[in-house]
DNA sequence: CGGTCTATCACATATTTATGCGATGGACAG
DNA sequence: CTGTCCATCGCATAAATATGTGATAGACCG
């Protein structure tokens, strides 16, 4: 028997949705709040399962902000977020703040109550069009073509050394570093060791 | 009717799995390969809709380098890795090459043939763990408390000025930015633009 | 065999950074 | 109303970095 709690503006979808989610065997859901301060108190004295949390709410603090206060306090449940939103800035900033799973609002409920299993049981549910979005987040862009030991060189750039510390580290003069650093500078079209740093963890380049 | 390739070394799994995927009326699967270089010209000239893409190869090169290649050759089919590893290493060079979707080899063929469908239709198919690895990767940790304008000109750095620019840019004196940059590199224990870079993109404070 | 790329090293110099020491005014909490 | 951050600014100096202009030797390709 999985607790599921809701945070949702909405009272017609609360209502509606909580009903329905009761209604099944397997699950039991009566805390409805409407937004998350309202919640906040009663969720972490009797903490659900599993979080239903709508972003966009009309009252107080968003969705966003909600998981990262739970978080904070140390809330013992999943949280997924329930959103009509598909952006990639809500969806990454959502699983930065802590949440588990993403499902837009046109989810079928059948979907929604695998999705509530999954959370509960270690997974990270998401809707197709999120899930792939979060995949294609990682695909490294076509690179630059560095040659083996300008990776090596740039690595070590990105492990905060300097140039001396990267000769050492690699069994090369400070010279070679720098004619190295200058032909990834190059290369990456920076000028800068923090640029080329910057462009390397962001394009996934090392 | 989607056609499904398979690549994958242990011939009993490759041709069962064949089978029973052939079998769905949904499915037809006659692409069988137990490596990636003797797949290559066959799935480029007859590319199927999905690729099941076993990581650990026999012979020849393993399958990340294979996602690798079929991005590089622009195979016009999804390809989801279908391996017995669980660790982050494997799933995220597999994301990062390419890959849609992530399955281990104990999901069972219902499973199997919805993420097939599921990749098909836009999807990421994972499974659960893998689906959870992936989504906490985005977890910030919990950030060293910077000041807002700290932030301010630390996202300036990840974006490769200099202290002239951001002083420019934030409309401060050069003085005032290497004041805020000497505080940062306190709070994030660097001791240099470039540490700071790095740490703040690895740890997504910015 | 000649061209191109890589990896290595060298020297010179202007610019940028890192670091230390100080200072002022405003906001906010106890 | 006093202490503690914050944000702002200044000056000085040593270290690191960016950039230019070399050079040599091996690998690989056609």
């Amino acid at each position: 028997m999985i607790e599921v709690g809701i945070i949702e503006d909405d009272k017609d979808i609360r209502e509606h949705l909580g009903l329905l989610i009761d209604e099944h065997p397997d699950f039991s859901c009566n805390k409805l709040f409407y937004n998350v301060e309202s919640a906040l108190d009663a969720l972490l004295i009797h903490p659900p399962d599993v979080l239903l949390l709508d972003i966009t709410l009309a009252e107080g603090m968003d969705g966003i902000q909600g998981v990262s206060l739970f978080v904070e306090k140390e809330a013992p449940f999943e949280i997924i977020m329930f959103s009509v939103h598909q952006d990639d800035e809500k969806v990454f900033q959502s699983l930065c703040a802590g949440a588990c799973g993403y499902l837009t609002k046109n989810t079928p409920i059948p979907k929604i109550l695998s999705a509530i299993k999954e959370a509960h049981h270690g997974g990270a549910p998401m809707s197709m069009q999120i899930a792939r979005m979060v995949v294609q987040s990682f695909r490294s862009k076509q690179k630059p073509d560095l040659s083996p030991r300008e990776k090596d060189v740039l690595i070590e750039l990105c492990n905060g050394k300097s140039y001396k510390k990267v000769g050492e580290c690699l069994f090369i003069s400070q010279d070679t570093v720098r004619t190295h650093i200058r032909n990834i500078y190059r290369k990456l079209k920076v000028n800068s060791k923090a640029g080329a740093v910057a462009k390397a963890l962001k394009e996934r380049l090392v």
